[in-house]
DNA sequence: CTTATCTCAGGAAGACTGAGATCC
DNA sequence: CGGATCTCAGTCCTCCTGAGATAA
């Protein structure tokens, strides 16, 4: 409280108006994400990682080699901005980047062994960091806020 | 589904293992808050304003006039920044800015009858806005929501 | 002299646009 | 031809650092 924000609410149902700030969920999202992003980066950097790596090993490993553009559509990572991380990722020895013979626009981005390994150890980092993320929720609570989290992103996806 | 994305889950509290990614509460917490910037963000544009006027104007209204500083605090606008949101609100005269008597390195703001009228509008815009935003949710599953994210943000809060 | 306030300049990182070159 | 792919240059926004000027 040494910010001078709201004082706590009054506990009986009645929203001061001073909470209203305070309330917004569009607001809340963002701070948090701004403290989260903060503890990941940082926790990654550690490793040498950033989370587009872990993003894009995570792909990889579970769907196979693919194309930049694909790998994209299934990470989230802007297809302008992939050609950095990869080179990021190729430099480090996690990825190999080979032109596909089939289609030779594209390349084919596969997962080396040391990618393997060196995702292992980020799932374990980021295991680690979403605990200090979650840290003031119950395991069932931490459910909850992932499947509200889900069904919201979900519907703000699918209508783009 | 048209992305390349995961496919859904197994709907039996089986995770599979592509589902870390798409369940990683940070991942979820970035990715819906920007949906959620964009939302409100161009909502607010409609209106001439932005996040920060929000900010700003309720901050003015619930707890009076203040210097620069101090509503930096308030609203957590960064100090820096602070600048240049009260150059647009005073160029729309929603606020006053004054040199402060009593100390003169400070400037006392003042929020403006047409500021107050601004705010009754965008705190209807805002309501609409997070109608928007929640709209999948049930009104008791926002009360939860809004209150795990406030319980996640205090508690990073507290310890800076 | 130290500290606080206001201001501006600018960096880092993320989301995104646009365009050129290449190929299907 | 239209459409997809990879790449690069560069915009916009946010969060944040640093420093200068002024005044307590």
């Amino acid at each position: 409280m040494s910010r001078g924000e709201a004082p706590d609410p009054p506990d009986d149902g009645t929203l001061r108006t001073p909470e209203r700030l305070r309330r917004r969920a569009s607001r809340l999202l963002s701070q948090l994400t701004v403290r989260s992003d903060r503890l990941i980066t940082d926790g990654l950097a550690e490793a040498d990682s950033r989370k587009w790596h872990y993003a894009v090993l995570t792909s990889l490993q579970e769907y196979g080699p693919g194309s930049q553009a694909e790998l994209s559509r299934r990470s989230g990572i802007y297809r302008s901005d992939m050609v950095g991380v990869l080179n990021e990722l190729a430099e480090r020895d996690l990825v190999e980047r080979a032109p596909d013979p089939d289609d030779r626009r594209r390349n084919v981005i596969t997962i080396s062994t040391e990618g393997r390994r060196r995702l292992r150890r980020l799932d374990k980092v980021l295991d680690d960091l979403h605990d200090e993320l979650l840290a003031p929720l119950s395991p069932a609570e931490r459910d909850q806020f992932v499947q509200l989290l889900t069904r919201l992103l979900d519907h703000h996806t699918r209508n783009s």
